[in-house]
DNA sequence: CGTTTTCGAGAGCAGTGCTCTCACAGTAGA
DNA sequence: TCTACTGTGAGAGCACTGCTCTCGAAAACG
């Protein structure tokens, strides 16, 4: 991504971020399976042959989406975590979900396309592994925050405890999240695990909202900040 | 669904069963995009146009097999539920887990047909509200029978009760539930959202499994054991 | 300057959902 | 039983899709 250095290098850069542009409006209109490269080439007024120049095939488009739509949805929970105190854990994990639920509210058919179902015959690239892990690692930072200053609450219930390869397993998990497993040191396979936990019913939640589940709920809005925080206590997250 | 009175009538009923098949097949290969209505056609030997007599689009041939899908899982969700003593909630819950993940893994494609994001321009007729509700009523009757028998554990963490015309809302789902609400009471309110909890961790989980994101875990299946055990617990549930 | 690379446009292929028309066969009423 | 009706299958056809190929022009490079 350096600066384009002839002119047509850098029209080329601009081209291609205007179809990328163009089909993420359309995938707000007709959703992936309605995304047609023809159409994306009709609203720039070039021939769709010519947007082969830029996206190989309409996978490689779909890729670009996906990846932007990771971005985004991890870019808004970061933001979300990071303007609430440190040590309101509780507080960090009620934002980081209002963050994704609102994203996904404004952008159904971004959130779809990459926590819906896999677009058949569609392998996500190694490229995406990365945007995509941003959620669940501020989910993480705020556990291990958590667990490090002591202010975990153990699980009030009794509980087995993840075991052999899959305790190990979890405990290395630790070691990719902003801070590290410092700190952390024999608690990491159960901190990981909770933090596992929230992240699926995060999106859990935010899907059956989105994808009309809770069809059967009225007051959908107030039912989900409830869930959330119901989550949040039972996995052990407090306010400061 | 009464029999069929003249030849006529049968073997219309037979080709539109036949139709359904060959599109489940075809939609366990290429999923609910690559569903070809001339495929489907082909595969039965006649011309895309006979097809039509019988389902009059592509989204109608859809709506079939959404709810068989539907049906099928409640199905499974149902059998696994009754073959655990009534007693021992939280085997009922780990056996209603096991089966919908068990279901989910051996047809990806029907399972992301009815829990993945919902095909555009498509919107589910009442028709299959029944059968999609069948594997949260399951988990209802479950919870409910603990409330009932006094076997449900009170939640050992401080956490807000819903209030106000949610509480209300969520009260009178428990009508729906066999079994009803006689013998809950007051406590009817946060028994329903901790039935909702379970079974939107339930569904994220397995949605989760099957369309990728825990990508980072190894020993998935025993992951996933653990976790729905983990949720069950902290949502009350216990052995017999 | 000439050569090479990049790019846009157009035609074309195989496939799709869906509609229309037409001929035929099963059904029901006189 | 004959007749009118209605359900059914086949075929042609429309507008659309993703994608490939070729060709001429323009930009970049030596």
């Amino acid at each position: 991504m350096s600066a384009p250095r002839t002119a047509r290098a850098r029209v080329r850069a601009e081209l291609t971020r205007e179809i990328a542009d163009a089909a993420r409006r359309q995938l707000a209109e007709s959703g992936a399976a309605g995304l047609s490269l023809r159409a994306v080439a009709r609203e720039l007024g070039m021939a769709s042959s010519a947007v082969y120049r830029y996206f190989a095939n309409r996978d490689e488009l779909l890729t670009a989406l996906i990846a932007s739509a990771y971005d985004g949805i991890g870019a808004a929970a970061e933001a979300a975590d990071a303007a609430v105190a440190r040590g309101d854990h509780l507080g960090r994990w009620r934002a980081v979900g209002e963050a994704v639920r609102d994203w996904a509210q404004a952008r159904p058919h971004e959130y779809a396309l990459v926590y819906g179902s896999p677009v058949p015959g569609y392998a996500a690239p190694d490229s995406t592994v990365g945007p995509a892990s941003r959620v669940v690692l501020a989910l993480g930072a705020n556990f291990a925050d958590a667990a490090r200053g002591g202010r975990l609450a153990p699980l009030a219930v009794p509980v087995s405890e993840p075991s052999g390869p899959l305790a190990a397993e979890l405990a290395a998990l630790l070691a990719g999240v902003p801070g590290g497993a410092e700190g952390v040191g024999a608690a990491a396979p159960d901190v990981v695990r909770r933090c596992l936990a929230a992240w699926t019913q995060l999106f859990g939640t935010v899907s059956f909202e989105l994808f009309g589940q809770y069809a059967m709920v009225g007051h959908r809005e107030e039912y989900v900040r409830h869930t959330l925080e119901l989550t949040g206590v039972l996995l052990g997250l407090r306010a400061e």
